[in-house]
DNA sequence: TAAGTTAGTTGCATAGTGCCACTAAGTGGA
DNA sequence: TCCACTTAGTGGCACTATGCAACTAACTTA
């Protein structure tokens, strides 16, 4: 019933396949999410929703999953090498009123700096902060429930990891890799653990630069190595008990 | 060029869409996975290679793609509860000589003492024990790699997760469940320390019973929430700095 | 030159761990 | 009966990263 020919199994029907991707940044609010506005024409489903960056994958022009998702983060921002991080994958029969279909859902932040003109490459995309109950906007098909999940992957590997590194400039004070690390947890840290951890984890280099300011000028860090992210053996602040 | 009209968008030609599931559970030898033996039918591609459990997403019987890999799991092992976590999806347009495909892919875990009749419900179906570098059979399409991100994604969150209590039976004793942690990281862990911290997560509930044995008996214990994992705020030992 | 602000350090108490020794509670053999 | 043996479970001590808080450092501006 299961694997019954050769012929009959390539025939059965096939779900579509997209690729989403949430790419995150920080701004002005905090966290932010790019969403594209879906267009508003009435035979497409969730017409004039907002939705993640996303559409087929286009099994003529992309090789693998990752160059899907990868193509479609170029098209809307125009960053060519993110950080870039497979999130999951949803799939059924009623997430698009068009058929069963799935998504690859990829999840990437992107340096606060390279501040894409929403205009220039994508004249439908916007960026939208990020509160704690998602964002305000209406989000087409199950882009709610996939933003969220990327949003508490994010939260929860920020506990351990380097990740916010990823969304400065490639220079930054440790104040600001602090900062970094306190929007996107939504809670204050402690300044000397947090310098601690961060220098021993061998994780940044100092520049030959101090950041001015009308205070004491901050020595400036870069990252040693991009997109490799480092893991931490002890989360930040141990979680309350239940 | 990309969304051009509703009717050619679902056009687009379709890949493959199937899941398949790494079932681990503890035996003799140690970790063990399921595999399952590939038809030997030239026509097939692999054929008699052994290959992770799984298949195609029937879009008549499967509500959504969780519904679709525990059909499959209670297919080969009988077992309909297990821990289920979705571990990634892999595609590309090598994979499946068939054609451009994708797998959505689980890891299971199962209580020892569901011990499958791999005989029974799946004739084609053997535990391998899993060493560091993998499995000693040929393993079909990219499973090999799959499979590896399985083994890896366990041992991470071994690290600081309740996660081997599910491959115990319901009932177990702290050293039964410290020897099952043993067995996935690869390393001894400190008794004391080991039986503070899972006591301190307020993981497992005593039962009125004793392992007997020719030495002091036991207590024994079972989880307090079946499938639910815990998060400790560290990992076990800290690793080595590189 | 003093006030203000942010950078960065230092000291101390605490929690969880690694290490190791110790006690507890059974069995089985002499 | 008693002693050796085995595994269960606890307790002490040093160490480390942290939380907390006070302190010093460096620069701008009035």
């Amino acid at each position: 019933m299961k694997k019954s020919g050769v012929t009959e199994t390539l025939d059965f029907p096939r779900p579509l396949t997209t690729v989403d991707i949430a790419i995150f940044t920080l701004g002005e609010g905090g966290l932010q999410v790019l969403l594209v506005e879906r267009p508003r024409d009435a035979r497409e489903p969730f017409a004039g929703c907002w939705a993640l960056p996303g559409g087929f994958v286009d099994i003529e022009r992309d090789a693998d999953l990752e160059a899907s998702a990868m193509r479609k983060l170029k098209e809307k921002t125009g960053v060519a090498t993110p950080y870039l991080e497979q999130l999951g994958s949803w799939g059924s029969a009623t997430r698009d009123p068009r058929g069963w279909s799935t998504t690859h859902a990829y999840f990437a932040l992107v340096p606060a700096d390279s501040k894409i003109e929403p205009g220039a490459n994508a004249p439908d995309a916007r960026w939208f902060p990020v509160t704690d109950h998602g964002v305000a906007a209406k989000l087409a098909f199950d882009h709610a429930e996939i933003l969220g999940a990327a949003v508490e992957r994010l939260r929860n590997k920020v506990e351990y990891t380097s990740l916010p590194a990823f969304l400065l400039p490639r220079e930054f004070t440790l104040t600001e890799l602090q900062r970094a690390y306190e929007v996107v947890l939504g809670r204050p840290l402690e300044k000397s653990a947090f310098r601690t951890r961060v220098l021993a984890a061998n994780l940044i280099a100092p520049v030959n630069k101090r950041r001015k300011g009308p205070n004491r000028p901050a020595q400036v860090y870069r990252l040693k190595t991009p997109r490799t992210p480092v893991f931490f053996a002890r989360t930040f602040s141990p979680r309350e008990k239940s």
